[in-house]
RNA sequence: GGGCGCGUAGCUCAGUUGGUUCAGAGCACCUGGUUUACACCCAGGGGGUCAGGGGUUCGAAUCCCUUCGCGCCCACCA
């Protein structure tokens, strides 16, 4: 089998993958073994591959095929989901395209229309992820308008309903006049806009006198129906009790007092709106005052704005402006700063607006899940800083409006029978909910015909909170095998924006229809910016195409590119020179392995240095495997892999492959060949969750010989101890080829031509590794010597002293000033861990251990000082 | 307005309970090296007042106070 000298990414990722496929690779079903669960965070069904889906996949296969080479049955659901307002908005704006408008389709036409285009061009990312390398499970592919989960939501809803948790309440809520659908108050975004203060002037009735209020929404004024003055107001205590005159329409309004009212504020006094203003309504409530609503849906002014009836609120604010200030009722204009709640999905300004919508009470479902991340930790976040978040708005939990005016979702199973506010049943069906109106109503004739279903859908986070749940049917059927074995799923890896939205709801979900935590562990991604840390953005432009980078650094590359500066939490600052550096990595790692099955294998004794070097890069791999665990326990991913990336390029490349390398064209022995194929075949298990491709093209290529299973489900290396003396007697030896090379460096000695080394060994140091000295710094003959030797290029470690003894004459003063140097640095390194011990309270302070350490630098010190000494007397 | 977090090498970041190899890593940079796995490479090297100031301590990147700069979350001030 001839081996490629390139590495061809592309072709080789798409051999393994079909490969894993055919061979079921990904599939799990529950048996006897430890399940390892991830629910994919569903990415919207329309939306295609960015940078924050690659991370954040990325991250969940390095953790699904971890656990699977560790012998648990990994499952990872994958699946997308409907984003009701997202999806609807493209709907819309496709169809208007073709000249279709919204209103003149009937729900099923536009359902028709949506289905349609979610069948387009759903799922293209789902494909996008398997070029990435993802392992999920494909035959459990959920999608959360599925008739199985669509079920699954309706039967949340009517539990809920029917346990009195939800509710029809007329409430402020957030409007989005472009989407005409109301907002949970998550999807509100609030931002800093430069805006207006505009001081109006009001008549009292009855009077010449007048009072200025400031308001930022002067085409709100139509909708006044009262003017607010705090009650400890001297300036106005003469009003109290009089009406007020609104201009423009006339309407005569209350002057009511409220200590709500700011003093310091604008004039001090308030024009009151209980249509258009959540304290405005509050106020209205206390007083009794009358509400008027001046908008349409679309946030154009209905017959209450008198001539600016059908135009849009901006339009009419600048316009009224304008006649305010003919008629001299403005009286002044202020710049003023203030944040404006604006549409998550649409960007418009959000319109406050009373309506009737559903909502669910969050604040005795949210009990179980606080305890259970703040108190009983029995889920973790990671980064934990999170938990600070997470409690301030679980303890602040506020109801949560679950209704949206769309079409594309569940529509809600409440249908009305009645015009009554209360003439409505909730059931799955209009069958049940006819008999449940027939009950309720007491009227026996009533008919299907009669029953007229709440028009409204759910929030798309009402049918994603399940999602842990609903992916193993464990709503319909709680008892199934797969909720039972795949619940509580492992971990959860998704970005901290959807902490609310999403994470804390699953938590209550979890705990009120499993009475368990949906997941372990929650692993939150960082943000991936470009270079200049901004926000990646189509409207930037800074956002790179995925698939062309898979393209051109391979999906390996860029797996590693990704997660090499990722940690949990933080933000990635994006750079291909990242991709380019995982590749180069690929790269690397291909050529060590077509070196080694270049070697030609002779029967022939193994020798010394092949020994001790595979010993030692056993003790280095076990060690490495403890930090690497340590790592994943921790979920610190880029530290894992870059202890990976380490192991693998300085100790097995640069190390280990040169110290057991058999001179050129030269035969390597079997002993020493096989045990480096052995120690490949862990270095590929350890970098396969992060470079699934490049080990599996590799490893496949080792077990042609013995043919067996995939890396993909080979097994995890075991940890064994290993010998610490080892890994020092190394450390020392490469230490001791650090000094010849950098000899070789300073006196420009060529590395083809050896040299000779003496040793004065007062370290008495293991002679073990005096092969690989020998080696690696190309030396023709070691020996050991009792003295300084003379006329020798020298150089130390620890107080072990090197000699190269020179061919020409040395330049004397050179290595008198070297020395010289040196004694300089360790004296005054020795006076200051002196100084230390000669503190009393530091030896009595401080731990045994410090002091003990304080006290074998001091030895080493000491000695090194007669090492350079006598070396200095020598050398004059 | 309230809360959380951050500031360590040119860049991106580690640095756990203050003390072991505490000032580190990767990249970038500089110097030298191509017949012999890899120039997507090898070897060697330079580089930091740990944001500034003060304090606690035998000892501070680490704990406390303070100033400056940055980020995020929450909140109804018109």
């Amino acid at each position: 089998m001839s081996i490629p000298s390139k590495y061809d990414a592309s072709t080789v990722e798409n051999k393994w993958y079909d490969y894993w496929m055919t061979h079921n690779y990904f599939h799990s079903t529950p048996d006897s073994r430890e399940p390892y669960t991830i629910v994919i965070p569903p990415p919207n069904v329309t939306g295609i591959l960015h940078m924050g889906h690659m991370l954040n996949n990325t991250i969940q296969d390095v953790l699904v095929r971890r656990a699977r080479l560790q012998g648990k049955n990994a499952c990872w659901v994958p699946g997308t989901d409907h984003a009701s307002i997202a999806t609807e908005a493209k709907v819309v704006a496709k169809l208007k395209k073709k000249g279709i408008h919204k209103n003149d389709l009937s729900r099923a036409q536009f359902m028709e229309h949506a289905w349609e285009w979610t069948e387009e061009y759903g799922g293209v990312i789902l494909e996008q992820l398997k070029k990435l390398g993802c392992s999920c499970d494909w035959d459990r592919t959920k999608f959360t308008m599925d008739d199985q989960m669509s079920e699954s939501v309706i039967k949340v809803f009517i539990d809920l309903f029917n346990k009195g948790l939800i509710y029809r309440g007329f409430r402020m809520v957030n409007w989005d006049p472009q989407a005409q659908t109301t907002l949970s108050d998550e999807e509100v975004i609030y931002e800093e806009r430069q805006g207006n203060l505009f001081y109006l002037n009001y008549k009292i009735q009855d009077s010449d006198e007048q009072i200025v209020i400031a308001t930022t929404r002067p085409e709100t004024i139509l909708g006044d129906t009262a003017i607010c003055i705090n009650p400890n107001d001297e300036r106005y205590s003469h009003l109290k009790g009089k009406k007020a005159i609104v201009p423009l329409c006339g309407r005569i309004i209350p002057i009511i007092e409220d200590d709500y009212v700011d003093i310091e504020f604008g004039t001090g006094c308030l024009k009151v709106t209980p249509a258009h203003d959540t304290n405005d309504k509050t106020l209205g409530e206390k007083h009794n005052l009358e509400v008027i609503d001046i908008f349409n849906a679309d946030a154009t002014l209905n017959s209450f704005g008198l001539h600016y009836e059908g135009k849009d609120r901006f339009v009419v604010r600048k316009e009224i402006v304008k006649e305010l200030d003919s008629k001299g009722i403005l009286i002044k204009t202020e710049q003023h700063v203030h944040k404006v709640g604006t549409s998550e999905r649409t960007k418009v300004v959000i319109e406050p607006r009373l309506s009737d919508q559903w909502f669910l009470k969050m604040e005795t479902l949210a009990k179980p899940a606080i305890k259970a991340v703040l108190e009983d930790k029995t889920i973790k976040l990671f980064p934990n800083k999170f938990e600070n978040t997470y409690r301030h708005w679980m303890e602040n939990i506020r109801d949560w409006n679950i209704s949206r005016q769309l079409f594309w979702g569940q529509q809600i199973p409440a249908y009305f029978y009645g015009d009554g506010k209360d003439d409505f049943v909730v059931a799955e069906s209009i069958e049940k909910a006819l008999e449940l109106a027939k009950d309720k109503s007491g009227n026996t004739q009533l008919d299907i015909i009669d029953l007229r279903q709440d028009s409204d859908v759910l929030d798309t986070w009402f049918s994603s909170w399940l999602w842990p749940i609903s992916v193993f049917d464990g709503i319909r059927n709680p008892e199934n095998e797969d909720i039972k074995y795949y619940y509580p799923t492992n971990d959860l890896v998704t970005g901290p924006d959807i902490l609310f939205f999403w994470v804390a709801r699953m938590i209550v979900a979890g705990y009120e229809y499993k009475d368990q935590k949906p997941f372990k562990n929650v692993y939150f991604t960082g943000l991936v910016r470009d270079k200049q840390r901004r926000k990646m953005s189509k409207s930037l432009g800074n956002s790179p195409d995925a698939l062309k980078l898979i393209e051109d650094f391979g999906a390996d590359g860029v797996r590693v590119g990704l997660l090499l500066s990722s940690a949990a939490g933080n933000d990635l600052m994006f750079d291909e020179a990242l991709c380019q550096q995982g590749k180069a990595f690929g790269n690397k790692i291909w050529n060590a392995f077509r070196l080694i099955e270049g070697w030609e294998v002779a029967e022939i004794k193994q020798p010394d240095y092949a020994v001790i070097a595979i010993d030692w890069y056993h003790a280095k791999f076990q060690k490495t495997l403890v930090e690497i665990e340590d790592h994943f326990s921790k979920y610190r991913l880029s530290d894992a892999l870059m202890t990976t990336y380490k192991l693998i390029w300085d100790d097995f490349c640069s190390w280990l492959l040169e110290m057991v390398k058999p001179a050129y064209g030269a035969p390597i022995d079997k002993i020493t060949y096989e045990a480096v194929v052995a120690i490949l075949e862990s270095n590929l298990k350890v970098l396969h969750p992060f470079m699934p491709f490049l080990t599996e093209e590799i490893w496949q290529f080792l077990e042609k010989r013995t043919p067996e299973k995939a890396l993909i489900v080979a097994s995890w290396p075991e940890q064994k101890p290993y010998d610490q003396a080892l890994l020092n007697g190394f450390e020392f030896a490469s230490d001791v080829v650090s000094g010849i090379r950098t000899i070789r460096k300073e006196k420009n000695i060529a590395f083809k031509n050896t040299i000779e080394l003496l040793v004065l060994n007062k370290e008495s140091q293991t002679k073990d590794f005096d092969a690989i000295i020998t080696k690696l710094g190309n030396i023709s003959n070691l020996t050991y010597t009792n003295e300084t030797v003379e006329n020798a290029l020298s150089f130390r470690v620890k107080s072990n002293e090197y000699f190269i003894p020179a061919n020409d004459t040395i330049d004397v003063a050179a290595e008198l000033l070297k020395l010289e140097e040196e004694l300089k640095y360790t004296e005054g390194f020795l006076k200051s861990v002196q100084k230390k011990l000669s503190n009393e309270r530091f030896v009595s302070g401080a731990p045994e251990q410090v002091v003990a350490s304080e006290k074998k630098k001091e030895a080493d010190a000491i000695a090194k000082i007669d090492t350079l000494k006598a070396s200095l007397k020598n050398l004059k």
